[in-house]
DNA sequence: TCGTCATTTCGCGCATTCACGAATTGATTG
DNA sequence: CAATCAATTCGTGAATGCGCGAAATGACGA
């Protein structure tokens, strides 16, 4: 993960329709959520969704299949841990045991 | 973590110099660093710096505590781990089975 | 109390981001 | 091949965020 990646997630995440439409996308897991679900469940115009999708997408957070007429959108988990591992990088300097107690896994 | 919290968050994150001064904090561990070090090693001018660590504050981000002359800031590893369990909250719909594998913990 | 140093406030100009409608593109289906 | 529907592109206007110098504020130490 590059500084720039990360800016760009964040970026994307920083935005209230953005964050709601990968909130949804997490609840409705990996399987995928048609653009025109998401915004009808959102009540998002198309050409607004699209391109927060394309922001979403070129940002790392979400991938996109076509399914017949539709294109499903999922989030993409490994970037959350990413971004994660990005802002806790050589936490403490790394000395483990000054890392300890500080509640990072949840 | 509301909505509105969160995105105050992301917003102090997506940005170039405020993402590494949160990355030093994080570094520098939980004991506080100086606002002065801070700009000194990220070459940052003291009003620019003002503004983006009281960003960074007011995001809850981080924590400062005044010692002596100078006030020392801190990360709060609490505020990522809220920030992570907003985006995930209630994953695949609740669906426990169905988020094992995804790789959350890192 | 007074000097000193760390931090904050303010104003300026510049760059970027946003929502939306209308028109267009693109792929699938019959 | 043609109809249809999902998705994208584009232009406009309004709003927000940015760095930084200069001046002001605030707290500590002697």
């Amino acid at each position: 993960m590059q500084q720039t990646a990360a800016i760009d997630a964040f970026s994307a995440l920083a935005h209230d329709t953005r964050l709601r439409i990968f909130r949804l996308l997490v609840q409705r897991g990996p399987g995928g959520t048609p653009a025109m679900e998401i915004g009808r469940l959102l009540d998002i115009k198309p050409s607004t969704l699209s391109g927060h999708l394309a922001a979403l997408k070129r940002a790392g957070l979400v991938s996109s299949e076509r399914q017949h007429r539709e294109i499903q959108y999922a989030p993409r988990f490994d970037a959350v841990n990413g971004l994660v591992r990005f802002l806790l990088e050589d936490c403490c300097g790394g000395d483990e045991s000054a890392c300890a107690g500080l509640g990072l896994t949840g």
